[in-house]
DNA sequence: CTAGCCTTGAGC
DNA sequence: GCTCAAGGCTAG
């Protein structure tokens, strides 16, 4: 009987999807997982192609290359966080240009030769991203066919909190987690910035120069106009290298998915809220590019150590985590269950305060951004943290992502029956592991070696703080 | 200045 | 020869 409530309710839930996104494209009938990926990143026009590193529209496009091209400077007429959409784009070219920067457009993709037609450097990348565009359409196609086909086996051992209950609401609206934007997100936005990830293994050759700055736009100053000058600007290749299109020899796009496959819906849900390769890989260089400038501008005396590097670093992996939690269905649920206990709420408000009584800092403002807008944030930073009364919740939720990796590996990998297993011992490996290095961030945070204005620390603060 | 359409040409 | 992402052109 569960089963069949959950088959009902997901699909009345699907149905809803799939009627909202019908209405909004002029009741033309898409598949709801063919969405999202036709709306240009920009301004949420259509997209006519890829432009100068990711799916753009043709009028993001002219205006990235006129602003490039002839080396445009614009001002804000307001506080530099204007709403971009279709009706509003023109109004404000300063933000514009800086929105084509975030969503990451490639300053470097535009010519300086001016030469017209042929292929650059992007052109294995844009490859990829299709193959793994369409793979992960695949995925999502295949499984929905299954779930209209065959029951899943996945059970809802508690009805209140199940998962088709939390996928009956409405998907979260991520903001974008920029300080000081108060952009509205609107749906094109919904799942550009659900979450990112920056691999630690990413060398910064603290020697590399950095290619010729961008004055007008300092902040994301690291790409340069001529970078398509091959002798000058090799040396991008390397701080780059996880996103280059070289960083993946040899890639060849193979459905992954095994014929009868059935993905359980959680594991869908998941693949859904992955970000886009092609943004994550555009947030990583520049990241890393902005690091390697400030670093480059430091003397010598204040240069960070390689340690104060690796902490940028996992500042702004802490930072792509929390906004990744946030666009998880079920801390969204739990964002209802924070709200409505004291305790949770006290629990919620220390840290918030905490970072409130520090001197300002980018760290403090967005911690408060983020726990403002959606404290269930909290929990991914207090996972071992008792605070929260709502403990059924937490455990059913603990259970249905056991029971959809469970169902995944026997289906994914029937050959390896105990894969679940093997997974699962890895945990307390993991978890000493993230103790150590809590530990050590700690020791190094005392001796002083840690940067200012670290979320990472903040946070850590917060969590014992709260124990 | 914008944005839709056109031309070009390296890589497959 | 085809593709498609560059740059170019131009009416509005």
């Amino acid at each position: 009987a569960l089963v069949i409530k959950f088959l009902a309710q997901r699909s009345a839930a699907l149905k809803h999807r799939r009627g909202a996104e019908s209405a909004r494209r002029g009741g033309m009938d898409y598949s709801y997982d063919t969405d999202l990926e036709e709306l240009c990143p920009v301004c949420g026009d259509k997209v006519s192609g890829y432009h100068y590193g990711l799916l753009t529209c043709e009028s993001c496009k002219g205006f990235f290359k006129r602003t490039v091209q002839n080396n445009k400077r614009y001002t804000c007429a307001e506080s530099q966080d204007c709403n971009i959409d279709k009706t509003q784009r023109k109004r404000c070219p300063f933000c514009r240009f800086q929105k084509c920067l975030n969503v990451g457009m490639r300053l470097e993709a535009v010519r300086a030769d001016r030469m017209r037609g042929g292929r650059n450097k992007f052109g294995p990348m844009y490859k990829r991203d299709r193959a793994l565009k369409q793979q992960k359409k695949a995925l999502i196609r295949a499984s929905g066919l299954k779930m209209e086909a065959t029951p899943p086996l996945m059970s809802s051992p508690q009805p209140d909190y199940s998962f088709s209950t939390a996928l009956s609401t409405p998907a979260p609206k991520n903001t974008h987690p920029n300080i000081g934007t108060s952009v509205a997100p609107t749906d094109y936005e919904r799942n550009l910035y659900a979450s990112s990830s920056l691999s630690l293994s990413i060398p910064i050759p603290a020697h590399t120069p950095l290619p010729a700055q961008y004055p007008a736009y300092p902040t994301l100053a690291s790409h340069a106009i001529k970078s398509e000058y091959p002798d000058h600007y090799t040396s991008s290749e390397h701080y780059t290298c996880a996103s280059s299109p070289e960083s993946v020899p040899g890639y060849t796009y193979v459905d992954q998915t095994p014929p009868g496959l059935t993905v359980p819906p959680l594991v869908l849900e998941f693949v859904r809220c992955e970000q886009d390769e092609l943004q994550v890989q555009s947030k990583i260089s520049a990241h890393l590019a902005h690091l390697q400038q400030e670093q480059n501008s430091r003397s010598a005396a204040e240069r960070l150590s390689t340690f104060g590097l690796m902490c940028h670093i996992a500042d702004q992996t802490l930072f792509s985590i929390v906004e990744w939690a946030r666009s998880c269905i079920f801390f969204k649920e739990l964002k209802v269950s924070v709200n409505t206990s004291k305790t949770e709420l006290k629990g919620y408000q220390t840290p918030y305060l905490l970072a409130d009584a520090q001197t300002p800092s980018i760290a403090r403002l967005r911690l408060k951004r983020i726990l403002v807008n959606n404290p269930a944030a909290l929990l991914s930073l207090t996972a071992d943290v008792k605070l929260l009364e709502n403990q059924p919740y937490v455990e059913s939720m603990y259970e249905q992502v056991n029971a959809a990796l469970l169902e995944y590996t026997l289906c994914a990998y029937p050959q390896f029956p105990d894969r679940f297993s093997q997974i699962l011992l890895r945990f307390p490996e993991l978890r000493a592991l993230s103790t150590q290095a809590e530990d050590y961030l700690c020791y190094k945070h005392l001796s002083g070696e840690v940067p200012c204005n670290n979320l990472l620390i903040e946070m850590l603060h917060a969590k014992r703080t709260c124990i």
